[in-house]
DNA sequence: ACTCGTTTTACGGTTTTCCGTAAGGAAATT
DNA sequence: AATTTCCTTACGGAAAACCGTAAAACGAGT
């Protein structure tokens, strides 16, 4: 059984459900914060003190205001504790539903479960962290399983999205050209770059670029 | 003093949340619904019965799941409500950060407070229940009080709207052109449509037709 | 019915994107 | 060392988008 426990969630009224469902579950201690700096200062206090986290549950976003922060999301607070101590469980509690982001969450930071805030999240919640305790296989929210499964989503790479993402900034082919080769991103050729927007476009039905540029928004590929 | 609440919340940590505040306020009677559906149901059946709400606190967005359901939206749902039994008091407790959405909420659903879920969220609630129940004044999360002042918001229209939605799913001027003919919306010449997402791309400050997409996209205008 | 001002349409030239073909270059295979 | 294969770059014509200007249509007010 865990026996301590952080929670990293901004919301005030998730974290309570969340503080109070792991109350009904006996666990000795319960930490949280509601900015990823403070989970990740509590964490390694908790490590310097020779009395570490054996659970970290987390979520994805969290809103930005006038303090300003280091660790701005869920995925760099992660990856951040998972560097530090690789042993350590992780869910991920969130609203996210992009496979794509879902996906890189297992197979980057290595998560161990994955639950979906819905209508019955809190008992996931509570069946992930009986099931990654006793053994190493991931959990998955039942109405998102399929996802680990599908093997097409991991086809687009680094390259693309720096594309989609300067292309719905709103540069065009040839100032992304001359960015690609001041940062020396190869290829950068206007040409090579033109097929590789062809390329996803074939890859996501789109009819034109600024069609691209709409899914991969829906698809929270950016 | 509100005595008879309704509150409509699809994620069950932060419905409970909510309601363990609402107890804590000593409100006699507390219903909830996950489901859009379910709460119209619960409102009528309270307005049949001679005893109607006298506050809904409601979300805006619902997950769709397997259930097939009437109404999908928050919005849907005040609507419906509002038209029923138009003094009830109505406040949204939700994510939405976008001025266009949230300005819109209160000139056509004319809801009486916005809450935007976050780190003080349930404070927030909580104030803004004690002041619309004294006054007529709309009640809105402190960080988005600018809003109800901007003026600029409101001078989108739904040409705009439907052209931008025309773009952003792939067809080309030179389709919209045929589609607004057929369609009998005007102006429907190929210059005008140019002419009017120039004036967009102008106000938005987009460089080109995708940044246009991208930048409505992120405000949520579509 | 006429004028003024605004909106819509029409047109033409320039730029950018689109798309197919082909050449060049590097790594892998034989 | 030669060949094949894959990736990158180059080029050129066609289509679409971009941009300014001007004509036509419309509406309100006189």
């Amino acid at each position: 059984m865990f026996k301590k426990i952080l929670v990293a969630e901004d919301f005030d009224s998730i974290n309570m459900a969340v503080i109070q469902l792991l109350e009904s579950l006996n666990i000795n201690e319960i930490h949280h914060a509601k900015y990823c700096d403070d989970v990740f200062q509590k964490f390694k206090k908790a490590q310097f003190d020779n009395a570490p986290f054996d659970l970290l549950i987390s979520d994805l976003s969290f809103k930005s205001d006038f303090r300003t922060v280091k660790l701005k999301s869920g995925e760099e607070l992660i990856e951040a504790i998972r560097k530090e101590q690789p042993n350590i469980k992780i869910i991920v509690y969130s609203i996210e539903e992009k496979p794509f982001r879902i996906k890189s969450l297992f197979e980057n930071l290595e998560i161990n479960a994955f639950v979906q805030k819905g209508r019955q999240s809190l008992e996931q919640l509570k069946i992930a962290i009986h099931s990654i305790e006793s053994n190493n296989k991931p959990y998955i929210s039942p109405e998102l399983s399929y996802i680990l499964q599908d093997n097409t989503i991991h086809e687009i790479d680094d390259y693309d999205i720096k594309l989609i993402n300067l292309l719905s900034s709103g540069f065009s082919q040839e100032d992304i050209e001359s960015q690609f080769k001041e940062q020396k991103i190869i290829p950068n050729s206007k040409s090579a770059i033109e097929k590789r927007i062809n390329k996803l476009k074939i890859y996501f039905k789109a009819n034109n670029t600024i069609h691209l540029i709409s899914i991969a928004k829906d698809l929270g590929i950016i």
